[in-house]
DNA sequence: GCTTTCGTACTACGACCGTCGTAGAAAGGG
DNA sequence: CCCTTTCTACGACGGTCGTAGTACGAAAGC
């Protein structure tokens, strides 16, 4: 399967990219100590770096040179990567049907009363944008 | 990273699963013939084999060689390998926090409105259940 | 019996992934 | 000016993934 062009980012990407949609743009070193502060991750800088090189060739990221450290901003935004992220899983493990995924998700027991609520504004939004469609 | 040894299967391997949930035990010119069948995937059959030899190794499959034509069987069930599945990608994506998840699932407008009512029905279940154990 | 078909085993390959080592440029301190 | 630190660039490596070619034996057909 020749890996088409635009997929999710991979693990280590998607790592460095909430780094950079939390903090904005950052250099090499930068995202290094965010990483490393978070959960015993121990990575080397070279490795960050080369991450963030590749991220630039795939335009995940761009870059300004204008200073010698280089300064590195995402590119593609939160919502939208993440919303296809979950597009992408729900295809490959549910064959495109949600609902499977709503039942473990739900099931799981891992919600709390805050996310509930959140969900249950999220549907009443997306009852609303459903109507205002079906009336034109 | 060296890759954790129980991971969630990958694409393929999940292909294969899928088929072999749907169709109890089978040779690998079965898959093959059901893989084919599904949306234009053009695999050769050499590829299936290889794939099912892996997935022996990795323990997701068994194998009854009695007969000239292996006969292969999950080995592991659906419904626990779906939930690592899910448990892996909220994960990764959303920091093991579903919440997000379902945000994104919901604004995706894939649901319709059978799922929507369902969705709310198991939220008022799970609030119940929680009630439940506060009481206790 | 001889040939064609069908099955497994073995090997390989290109792509990607995550990880670094090392080299060399650039900046800054003494 | 030289030395040390701090960057970037380049290349490499071990692993996985998906795909497949080829070899060879066993079975089946004639």
């Amino acid at each position: 399967m020749t890996r088409e062009n635009s997929r999710t980012p991979t693990e280590a990407e998607l790592r460095i990219l909430k780094v950079l949609w939390r903090k904005g743009p950052a250099t090499a070193r930068g995202v290094l100590e965010i990483l490393e502060d978070q959960a015993g991750g121990k990575v080397g800088y070279t490795t960050v770096l080369k991450m963030l090189q590749i991220m630039e060739k795939k335009e995940l990221v761009s870059v300004d040179r204008s200073e010698r450290s280089h300064v590195y901003s995402p590119r593609v935004a939160e919502t939208p990567t993440l919303r296809q992220a979950v597009s992408e899983f729900v295809d490959r493990t549910f064959g495109g049907d949600p609902a499977g995924l709503l039942v473990h998700l739900v099931r799981d027991g891992r919600l709390d009363e805050r996310s509930l609520e959140e969900l249950e504004r999220s549907i009443e939004l997306l009852r609303r944008s459903e109507e205002e469609q079906e009336d034109r």
